[in-house]
DNA sequence: CGGATCGATACCCGGGAGGTATCGCCGGCC
DNA sequence: GGCCGGCGATACCTCCCGGGTATCGATCCG
């Protein structure tokens, strides 16, 4: 299989229509049903379902459709780490380090300076990124190793290193009920008296279901929060980032929040090893 | 980049050698040589070093190696499960579980028959391979699921869930001075008197230097321990498939075993789920 | 210095990727 | 019910590129 025939299934199985598929791809609609049918034909498998009026996926092409997805990332990936690779000239290829933006600050702060130190550190490029963000990075190769928080991100088909586990954190606008209090049932949360929790927005791009503003970073939440609007869950390390408006109360039984550094498990480069050995003396 | 790019990079690199790759490739070497030259030119980067008299890879090369591996492995994996997807008609696509031959006997049988018992179940292929082997049949594709063995096998990149962790024990010849002790040390084994620890076979077919018989799998151990050839540090669990022969010596300090059930991170079929849903709760 | 080895280059051929035109099927609409 | 419009498949053409053979040029070796 051809990495053009994938990238032509995957646009097919998405739009579900041979036209937008083309015209997605910027090429014309014959070419693309010859290439899905000879597809089929080699491997002996009915991908789509065809009515004269609409496309659909059989169990065969749902199948398909998953690993060529992570197929296409892999070579995406192959391409520009290699391409990184060779710009930056020989043996001093920089790595790039995914973090969500407005987490994570000190820590990272003290694993760049602590990696710079060390005698044999390469350039790190950092890139700040939205929630959910990272992983999608990682994946598709531009980035080399990335900051991420279990269990709200997926660490899955990573390997990682975990570097710190923290409780979390109520995080109420000043003159709330609760903000006299000394800590928070993660029940009562739920419940708050008039203070929704905000809906993150997902890595699809879309918003959960209910009630709560919309939120898509840090920076957005704390304002809502300074303005009465919404309440927050969050790690302990927020703390010292937030505005003085704002009244912290722990949440003994929320889940534990675990920073854990991760990479592609068989990207073991210079830089990536050394970033983690770092990473995990801190 | 087109997968047979990749594949056509991946045979020189190996080979270091145009004309024994092309050879490897079923190719004539001119085509090769003009193929490597327009991969290099479309990444801008050079690959190979290439004297007249010898080939060798770039910092670029090497890293296109790494990634361009990881890559066809999925490429491979998508063609063989979606094969296997539609072969077996909709809904009842079977799920091919790997395990190590000779291991976790009890374990997997429990585990097909409580699967077997569930509502939704499909057919379930068992493949027994050899030591480090389903990391391989796993990434590319003839494996769904597997049962692993930490710290042996590694798990870099797969989604695990732990089933159960257990101590080792020393697996000796009848009459051994060791044979009536209660236990041993993990230190006393690697100095015993006259009995060698096998050597595994790599997952690459050779086998590490040092003393000790070349062993591939558990049936050949047990033999050559049965003849007094040497002695084995093996997880409890081999204990019940033990010719009545051998004695077992617990290990208390050796490191402990942990079985795990693997499956590739974005492939969470109904079968596999299924299997890993019954595997986490027996 | 001549031969052997090996990658690059020159040149040719055929298949396949891509385009345009058109067909056949089907659902909806007057 | 018949006509139209939307959509995927088919037919047919073109041209690029993957693959082949012949050969060159450099380098190492005897």
């Amino acid at each position: 299989m051809e990495t053009r025939e994938l990238r032509y299934f995957v646009a097919v199985a998405e739009e579900l229509h041979f036209g937008r598929a083309a015209e997605r791809l910027g090429i014309a609609q014959p070419p693309l049903s010859r290439a899905i049918s000879r597809l089929e034909r080699r491997l002996g498998a009915t991908l789509l379902r065809r009515t004269s009026r609409s496309v659909g996926l059989t169990e065969a092409g749902a199948v398909l459709l998953r690993e060529a997805r992570a197929a296409l990332d892999a070579v995406e990936a192959a391409e520009r780490r290699t391409r990184r690779a060779a710009q930056a000239g020989d043996g001093t290829a920089g790595v790039v380090l995914a973090t969500k933006a407005g987490a994570a600050g000190e820590l990272l702060a003290k694993l760049l300076d602590a990696y710079a130190a060390e005698p044999d550190a390469v350039p790190v490029d950092v890139l700040l990124c939205g929630i959910g963000e990272q992983e999608r990075l990682l994946r598709d190769g531009r980035a080399d190793v990335a900051l991420l928080h279990r269990p709200f991100d997926s660490v899955s088909g990573f390997d990682v290193e975990e570097l710190r586990t923290e409780g979390q954190v109520l995080v109420l606008p000043g003159g709330h009920p609760l903000s006299g209090r000394a800590s928070v049932r993660a029940a009562e949360v739920s419940e708050l008296s008039g203070l929704p929790l905000p809906r993150w927005r997902g890595r699809d791009g879309t918003y959960p279901a209910g009630p709560g503003p919309e939120v898509r970073d840090h920076a957005q939440l704390l304002q809502l929060i300074g303005l009465g609007r919404a309440a927050a869950v969050l790690p302990e390390s927020a703390r010292p980032h937030l505005p003085g408006e704002l009244v912290v109360v722990p949440v003994p039984d929320a889940p534990m929040v675990t920073t854990v550094i991760a990479w592609p498990p068989h990207s073991r480069s210079r830089g990536v090893a050394g970033l983690v050995r770092t990473a995990t003396r801190l």
